[in-house]
RNA sequence: GGAGAGGUGGCAGAGUGGUCGAAUGCACUCGCUUGGAAAGCGAGCAGACUGUUAAAGGUCUCGGGAGUUCGAAUCUCCCCCUCUCCGCCA
């Protein structure tokens, strides 16, 4: 959520800074012109308000206060009108601004470029070059199936399309994976949290995961609980409602979950294989800073997730993406991708952003600089390190040998316990 | 699932209709004291909004909402949450 009191103070630089946004700056003025009347209607109700608490302390300060009350009464009685009628359209009012700013986006980073698409992100920097096969390499879900590692009929059968079983060596993979992620991710100084998988509406909403343009989710409406879509809900989440003291900052978390998405706007996208699921694995990390701080932490972070690709030997890129890319709650990201040889192009695995002050105003996470400071909202950060079924997605390609065979990477052998997978198992 | 208890400031915990944004204790901050510390003493210490150069001042908040009343932390109703006991269970 935009911060009212910028809107209120510097209404242009919002305009600005909105209109590089495919939504748009017109929600500005109109904000403007509701939030004046709002205020002047909260101003005049607050002084009637006063005045009748005066009336009201001079009762109880009364040698007789039933008398007294009798003999005020119909002033009171009169402001209590005057209250209600000048109060009237301040619910509306607030109704109103309130719907329109929950479904703007954050403010994008000046550092953001420009673009009206993906084609328009830009490339900051490449690993390496993608490496050369002396033969035709195979996509995943070729690789998967032959081994007998991946199952995505019997998952159909089980639950439907978007879903996919491992197997003996792949589950032992993926869980591998898992513990590599969560280990790098502690050595680098985040703590490790299990959160709940499922969340209220309001933790839902608070981090931005709510809102008309959000794809629908999982949920239980018996309940109103939501399955997470990513670990960076809860763990965002985590310290709302709170002031933090300032020595404390920044908070790294990391979590492994399984997350779960209904995919209902990517129809027909990325049908086969294990890119886009229903359910899927993801350690997540996760920043609280200072203001000042954020920027420099989303390098940092950004970095961690890089880390973990460049160990497990596979190609990547770091791209920043354009003005029109950038999610509802970012004011900057960077995508990592990896290089998938059975596709021939590059896909994210991992997801970076600062979202600045727009997920702490709507959790309500503030920390305080000295003891007696005005709390102030942090900045939240979030990004995968890394997703797993994707991950698992660039080991097959990647490390594929002519024989349909898998190569482990050397980092994560100790974490899976076998260097080849040439059949299902028992590995 | 059954029965009961309870939600007050960072924590503990008073407060059952007015002078209560709220006693007291702990924690915390500043000062005094001290060679230094502890103890002791003094002062401060909730958040939001409004207002102002800054302030003063004002409004609201005692889980959330609605109501009774001139006046509600306190009374009534609804909702949410937590805890205890019993049952069941990974």
């Amino acid at each position: 959520m935009l911060d009212l009191m910028l809107l209120r103070r510097d209404p242009e630089r919002v305009r600005r800074a909105a209109a590089r946004r495919p939504a748009g700056a017109d929600f500005v003025d109109e904000v403007v012109r509701l939030d004046t009347k709002l205020r002047a209607a909260i101003t005049s109700v607050e002084q009637l308000k006063a005045e009748k608490n005066a009336l009201t302390q001079a009762i109880s300060k009364a040698a007789d206060r039933t008398a007294e009350a009798q003999r005020l009464k119909p002033q009171i009685a009169a402001l209590d009108a005057r209250i209600v009628e000048a109060g009237a359209p301040i619910p509306e009012l607030e109704r109103q601004i309130d719907a329109i700013l929950a479904d703007v986006p954050n403010l994008l980073d000046d550092s953001v470029p420009d673009g009206a698409g993906p084609d328009n992100n830009v490339v900051l920097r490449v690993s390496g070059p993608p490496p050369a096969f002396g033969f035709a390499p195979k996509p995943h879900w070729e690789l998967g199936e032959a081994l007998g590692i991946v199952d995505f009929e019997r998952a159909a059968k089980l639950a439907g399309s978007r879903f996919a079983v491992l197997r003996g060596a792949g589950a032992r993979l993926s869980r591998g994976l898992i513990d590599f992620f969560l280990n790098r991710a502690i050595e680098r100084g985040y703590t490790e949290i299990v959160p709940t998988y499922l969340v209220n509406r309001k933790t839902m909403w608070s981090t931005g995961q709510l809102t008309k343009f959000a794809d629908a989710m999982f949920a239980d409406t018996d309940s109103d609980l939501f399955l997470i879509p990513t670990a960076e809900v809860p763990l965002t989440a985590l310290h709302g409602d709170e002031i933090l003291p300032g020595e404390n900052l920044p908070l790294k978390y990391t979590a492994y979950s399984p997350c779960f998405r209904k995919e209902a706007g990517a129809a027909g996208k990325d049908t086969r294989g294990l890119i886009r699921l229903h359910q899927f694995e993801k350690v997540e990390l996760v920043w609280l800073t200072e203001p000042a701080q954020s920027f420099d932490a989303l390098e940092s972070l950004t970095r961690d997730a890089e880390s973990l690709l460049s160990e497990l030997g596979l190609p990547h890129r770091v791209v920043a993406l354009c003005s029109a890319d950038v999610g509802f709650n970012a004011a900057k990201t960077y995508d990592v991708e990896v290089w998938l040889p059975g596709q021939n192009h590059y896909r994210e695995i991992s997801s970076c952003s600062n979202c600045t002050d727009f997920q702490a105003r709507r959790a309500q996470i503030r920390f305080r600089r000295e003891a007696k400071a005005k709390p102030e909202m942090v900045h939240t950060l979030n990004g995968s390190g890394l997703a797993v079924g994707r991950t698992l997605v660039a080991i097959l390609e990647n490390y594929q040998q002519e024989d349909g065979s898998i190569r482990v990477p050397e980092a994560l052998v100790p974490f899976v316990g076998f260097d080849v997978i040439a059949s299902p198992g028992p590995a």
